[in-house]
RNA sequence: GGGCCUAUAGCUCAGAUGGUUAGAGCGCGCGCCUGAUAAGCGCGAGGUCGAUGGUUCGAUUCCACCUAGGCCCA
């Protein structure tokens, strides 16, 4: 007979798993949005509609994708995908930044030995067929995440429509007068032959020999000069002494490169006896360098740094004068407070030479050694000539102090070996020019900022920026397509021309200038227009890679027919501040005066699980390739909503363990809903909803009015939360708990059980619609399940919308009462429970005695109360003072709860308590309620 | 060294214009159920809110400094 019984019963019934096994699911979801197109019909379904664009930042085309990649591409589809259902036009174009000295250096490495004597033509066509490889290798990977997109007609700054918008935006700022040729040290890596890019230098540890250096500080008189500021002069008391600046380095191989020495105008400086000489330092170091120097003799006197501007010193082995001269950027921190000034060697050094107009000097060839102009030095590596320099200066007796010292030192990021500061013939971008950094700082107050500091740190980067740095001495990249007299060495600026090589490269590809000769870009004819020669060379330097990319505004926006300018949005990690935000500022600003975003939204970096950096060395790398293997894509995007990306996120193996717990929950929720709905006629019984099932459907308003808020703001974590908790706690725990009883004992036609399914439906639709942004895979999985619904993919249903009709605070309130007082009774239940005194809750009756308010509110519900309770019975009644033995609640001041045996028999159909079991001569288990259900 | 940022239970996150025992979910522990079953339900234990000073009647919340960590720069 029981059998029999349960037959009766409306239990759930789905064929949707209870296990995802994501790993096999998801490339066959993948299989139906491609197959099906859902992509583009989503765009056909918005093409009218409002455009939000997201422009998508081209990632770097080597190597595979890394958790970083996931989480930036994982972001942006969330939000691409929850404006588009939102009925946005928001197509989502990806790209890839594809030239550049990190895949030219991994051809020459494949070259070997024959890198030399390739061809740049041959090497530029190994680079490009590199990036496209790793384009298809990226590609790929991205889509795996679930991340929707043109995937076939992404952008690339290797193709020739992209390579002709650089050239032409690169002209439009020689048009406008912005680009300039100068000598300026830049970062130089010798081993690689080529300038670096700020991006392109790393910062390691380094042993460097850090040396003390006396400069004699000499009258002038006797080499006849003008008359000149003399030291003896302002301090008496060292008259007729051998006086000398004290300077510290580590560099020395830049000594002969030394034009100057500087002070801090501000700083008080010291002449202190040493043995027969008077060395001057600051004051600020006198105790510093009594240890270190062994400098403790006499304080003759003292003087400001400003009244020793435009003293002279000699140089310690060269014939040269060494001037001092003033600078705000000269610490006390380390050193002598005066610091050696190789104008062409440093940055400091190169600003104080523009002031004093100094020449900028720097007698280093491209591979790092000396050149004639150094006279015995020329061809030594300068880092080998730091012995050689040493030993002079002991010879000279210029050198007070020798060791070694380990310290932060600029590296390539490349060959990983030590660069230098190296004065070269660069091509630049002036950020004064026409007030280009003024007007950026402009443009980055219009930018919304999220987090709002990324305002701050942009506006600091900007405000002190140097010039750009454009040019790089490398073959994989946009060439710098200026043509030059050979007469006068100008080059040729007419638009006409600069035109007409735009259009050259944008019907043939960069590759045009290096396989034609300089005479094929001019007009036949062409003479130059200053000495009339008709003699012209290439120029051979290309581009820095940040410009490619940071006219992706123009080349992909604007040319882009699907797109708009300018961006709603740009979304990359916070490190971009520098980069790309940077160089698409400028790049938009210089030529269009304009930023090409409205808001830009940065992220933090992954880190592992204690909140360290992700490092080969340290093993504690998490590949995104693996977690799919292990959990699926669909976790990974459980886990990017999760985090608050503001910050950094981390991500471990308990990490992705709770996340698959929470997204069990979420699925078995789902598949409840849909177990239960399997007969649901799909009618309107929105009439016979019982109050809790209004309670349910206010709550399912309020979720979905505070997650669509969430994704707006783009608190995506807040939307993971949320829905998670509606989940557990609303559904799961409560109102599904108790919806079993009417579900699966109620006739299954019932008015009651086709209310509550007709409530479930609608939780069911809604929290698919809201899922589906962040878990795809699933969301499409369910709605495959979902009966009657529209659309064939839930991208193409429109986002939910909070139901206005069933929002109802009050009864969120009112129910908020019933849900404390429930969670007591839990308690009391607990006690019993624990006592073996009932097992099932269902065994229990419970009998409550309630403050008034409390009773009154009971009091409305009395014949819900067993339901609400999943209790056999349960009957409320006014406080009556205080009891012995029974369960007293500390939440609900006077509330106490006495627990009893249901009396009766437990039916077996319903398995309620109740004393009609047993009085129907033909249905003897059944009780009053089950045996009118099948009767 | 400079700019910007972060630090609340094992994990992911809330929170407070400064004011009673700092919240949620997960995990954990102990049970119940066996009609969501590689599920479901209940109860419970976990936090000197990174450290130290200061302002205040009162600070985890404001300020300073420090420590740890991150990005960018030198």
């Amino acid at each position: 007979m029981p059998k029999e019984v349960k037959d009766t019963l409306n239990l759930p019934q789905t064929g949707f798993p209870m296990k995802a096994n994501l790993t096999q699911k998801e490339p066959e979801m993948l299989k139906f949005w491609e197959e099906n197109k859902i992509y583009e019909k989503l765009q056909n379904k918005n093409s009218g509609s409002k455009h939000y664009i997201l422009h998508d930042g081209p990632p770097y085309a080597n190597g595979h994708i890394h958790i970083g990649h996931a989480l930036n591409k994982i972001l942006k589809d969330i939000i691409v995908k929850f404006k588009s259902m939102q009925g946005f036009y928001s197509p989502y174009v990806p790209g890839w930044d594809c030239h550049g000295l990190p895949i030219e250096l991994q051809v020459d490495k494949n070259l070997g030995e024959k890198k030399d004597r390739v061809d740049i033509l041959e090497k530029r066509k190994l680079c490009k067929e590199y990036a496209e490889k790793f384009v298809d290798i990226q590609r790929e990977e991205f889509k795996r995440l679930g991340v929707m997109g043109d995937w076939a007609e992404p952008y690339l700054t290797m193709s020739y429509g992209y390579e002709g918008t650089i050239v032409r935006e690169f002209s439009e700022f020689v048009k406008k007068g912005y680009v300039y040729k100068g000598k300026k040290p830049v970062h130089w890596c010798p081993s690689c032959v080529t300038a670096l890019a700020e991006a392109e230098v790393e910062y390691a540890d380094k042993e460097s020999p850090s040396v003390f250096v006396k400069f004699e500080v000499k009258s002038e008189a006797a080499s006849g000069g003008s008359p000149r500021r003399e030291l003896k002069d302002i301090l008496p008391e060292i008259a007729g002494k051998k006086v000398f600046f004290i300077i510290w380095t580590t560099t020395p191989w830049t000594l002969p490169a030394n034009l100057a020495l500087a002070f801090h105008p501000d700083f008080i400086y010291v002449a202190v006896e040493h043995r027969d000489e008077i060395y001057i330092v600051a004051e600020g170091r006198l105790d510093a360098l009594k240890e270190r120097i062994d400098l403790n003799g006499k304080v003759l006197s003292k003087i400001s740094g400003k009244d020793i501007e435009g003293v002279n010193a000699e140089h310690p082995f060269i014939q040269r004068k060494s001037r001092a001269v003033l600078g705000e950027f000269v610490s006390l921190e380390e050193g002598t407070g005066i610091v050696h000034i190789a104008p062409g060697h440093g940055e400091d050094d190169y600003g104080i030479g523009l002031k004093y107009g100094l020449d900028i000097y720097a007698p280093v060839d491209d591979k790092g050694k000396f050149t004639k102009q150094a006279g015995e030095l020329e061809g030594e590596f300068v880092f080998k000539a730091n012995a050689v320099i040493i030993e002079t200066l002991k010879n000279k007796n210029a050198l007070i102090k020798e060791e070694k010292i380990t310290h932060s030192y600029p590296h390539c990021w490349r060959c990983k070996k030590p660069v230098i500061f190296r004065a070269t013939e660069q091509w630049f971008i002036s950020v004064e020019h026409n007030n280009l950094r003024g007007k950026c700082l402009e443009e980055i107050d219009r930018v919304n900022w999220i987090p709002t500091w990324g305002r701050d740190r942009i506006y600091n980067m900007v405000s002190s920026r140097p010039d750009w740095c454009i040019s790089r001495q490398r073959a994989w990249g946009v060439p710098i397509t200026l043509i030059r007299c050979e007469g006068c060495g100008e080059f040729v600026k007419k638009d006409s021309v600069l035109d007409a090589i735009t259009k050259h490269i944008e019907e043939n590809g960069a590759d045009i200038w290096f396989m034609k000769k300089a005479e094929d870009f001019l007009p036949s004819g062409y003479k130059c227009e200053k000495c009339s020669s008709a003699s012209f060379s290439k120029e051979m330097d290309i581009l820095d890679v940040w410009f490619d990319s940071g006219v992706s505004h123009a080349a992909v926006m604007k040319k882009n027919p699907k797109l708009s300018w300018p961006a709603d949005i740009y979304l990359e990690g916070s490190d971009q501040h520098r980069g790309w935000f940077q160089s698409s500022l400028l790049a938009s600003v210089g030529t269009k005066g304009t930023s090409p975003y409205k808001t830009v939204l940065t992220h933090g970096f992954v880190m592992d699980g204690s909140g360290k950096k992700m490092s080969k060395s340290l093993g504690n790398v998490v590949a995104p390739q693996e977690v799919i293997k292990a959990n699926g894509a669909e976790i990974l995007r459980l886990w990017v909503s999760a985090e608050d990306y503001r910050d950094d996120v981390r991500i471990s193996k308990e990490i992705i363990d709770r996340l698959t717990e929470a997204y069990r929950k979420i699925r078995n929720t789902a598949r409840f809903l849909l177990g239960n709905l399997s007969d649901f006629d799909g009618k309107d019984y929105s009439n016979d909803l019982l109050e809790i099932d209004r309670w349910a459907m206010a709550r399912l308003q309020t979720l979905t009015a505070k997650i669509t808020s969430a994704y707006e703001r783009f608190d995506f974590h807040e939307v993971y939360h949320l829905l998670h908790n509606f989940c557990v706690v609303d559904m799961s725990s409560f109102y599904l708990d108790i919806l079993k009883d009417r579900l699966y004992t109620f006739k299954s036609d019932s008015k009651e059980r086709r209310a509550a399914q007709w409530v479930l439906n609608r939780i069911l639709l809604t929290m698919t619609g809201l899922m589906a942004p962040v878990i795809s895979f699933t969301a499409e999985e369910i709605w495959r399940f979902i009966a009657g619904k529209k659309e064939e993919s839930v991208f193409l249903s429109p986002f939910p919308k909070a139901d206005e009709k069933y929002l109802d605070p009050a009864l969120e309130d009112k129910w908020a009462k019933l849900i404390a007082i429930r969670n007591e009774i839990n308690k009391a239940l607990e006690i019993k429970r624990q006592n073996k005194f009932i097992g099932n809750s269902l065994e229990a009756k419970v009998i409550l005695y309630l403050p008034e308010k409390a009773f009154n509110l009971l009091n409305e519900y009395k014949e819900f109360l067993p339901a609400l309770f999943i209790v056999s019975s349960a009957e409320a009644r006014q406080a009556a003072g205080k009891m012995d033995g029974v369960y007293e609640s500390e939440e609900i001041k006077g509330m106490s709860v006495i627990v009893e045996r249901a009396s009766g028999k437990k039916c077996e159909r319903c398995w309620n308590w109740s004393t009609s079991v047993g009085t129907y001569s033909n249905a003897a288990e059944l009780c009053h309620r089950c045996y009118n259900v099948i009767k």
